[in-house]
DNA sequence: ACTTGACTTAGAGTTTACTCTAAGTAATAG
DNA sequence: CTATTACTTAGAGTAAACTCTAAGTCAAGT
C-alpha cells in the first residue's frame, strides 16, 4: 500500500507539515524533493525517512540554521561522519542540560504546588512563606 | 550586606536581566517596583524573590501570557491559591510532557551518533541503513 | 468547460519576547 | 560644571520559524 511517489499534498498529510511549510524548507534547502515531467514535486520513501529524522532533530532543539549545516554536510557524502556525529553530540549534550535546567526549576515549581496543598490545609502556618518552605524542603532532601 | 532597596541598574545586575526587559516587565505588568520620591523605581527583597520565581515560572517555559495570569490571580489574593495551583499544574503537566517527548527525540539522534560510531569502526555493514539499524535497536531494547 | 491541485516569485503578516533608539527631563556625585 | 543614572512616550528593529496572499500559469480528471 505504499505509493513510491508521494504529491506535496500527499506527503503533507503524512507528515503533518503544511505545504507552506514544506516548499519553505525546500527554499532553505532542508528538503528537496525530485520533479515529474511536468515539473511538479514528488516525494518519495527517503524524503519520508529524512523528514522523519528532521522532525527528530527539531524536537532536540536544532534550529533550522544547524540543520542546515547538518544537511550540507550529508550532501558532502560519508567524509563528514565525524563532523555530522560531532554536530549531534553537541545538540544532545544541549538538549540534556536544557532537561536538567526544566528540571531544577520544575523541582521549585512542584513545591509551591505541594505549598497551596499545604496552605488550603493549615498543615503550614498562615505566615510561613514560600521562600522559607523551600528552603526546609531543600534541606529535607531524601528523608521521609 | 543586603541592601534594603535596589535602583533598576543594581537590580539589573542582580538579577540577569537588561533595564530595558525590566521595564518591558513592568508594562506587562509582571514585577511592579515601588518609586522613590523622585519617582525613580526602586526593588525590594520581595520583588527579588518574586523575580526569581518568576524565573523559575519561565524556566519551565511559562509564556509571558501565562505568568500574566498567574500575577493577576496573585493581586487578587489567597482567594485564587486553586486556580494559581491549577495553573501551576497545567504547566508542570506540559513541561513533563516536553520533557518525555524530547527523551524520545534524543534517543533515536543517540542510535544515530553511535550508528555513525559503528560505520567508523566497520562494526557493521557498509550497506545497512540507518533506518534498518534504529529497528533493531528498538527491537533489542533491554537486552545486553 | 470547469474544478482541483500543482507551479512560480515576491513579499507581507504573525507570534513571542525582547532590545534598542530618539528626544527630552531631572536629580545626584565628584 | 559635567558625567552618570534614571525617568518618560512612542515606536522601530530583531530573531526564528513559519504562514499566507497575490497573480498568473498549467495539466489532469469529470
Amino acid at each position: 500500500m505504499k505509493q513510491e511517489k508521494l504529491t506535496i499534498g500527499q506527503f503533507s498529510e503524512l507528515v503533518g507539515l503544511s505545504t507552506y511549510t514544506l516548499r519553505y524548507y525546500e527554499n532553505e534547502h532542508l528538503i528537496v524533493p525530485k520533479r515529474d515531467d511536468n515539473n511538479r514535486r514528488f516525494y518519495t520513501q527517503d524524503d519520508v525517512k529524512w523528514l522523519g529524522f528532521l522532525l527528530h532533530l527539531k524536537g532536540t532543539g536544532m534550529t533550522m540554521s544547524e540543520i542546515k549545516t547538518y544537511v550540507q554536510f550529508r550532501a558532502q557524502g560519508d567524509s563528514t561522519n565525524r563532523k555530522r556525529q560531532k554536530l549531534l553530540e553537541e545538540v544532545k549534550k544541549r538538549a540534556l542540560d536544557q532537561i536538567a535546567e526544566t528540571k531544577r526549576n520544575l523541582e521549585v515549581i512542584s513545591h509551591k504546588i505541594d505549598w497551596y496543598d499545604k496552605k488550603e490545609n493549615a498543615v503550614i502556618d498562615e505566615d510561613e512563606s514560600f521562600e522559607n518552605y523551600l528552603e526546609k524542603m531543600k534541606n529535607n532532601k531524601g528523608e521521609a
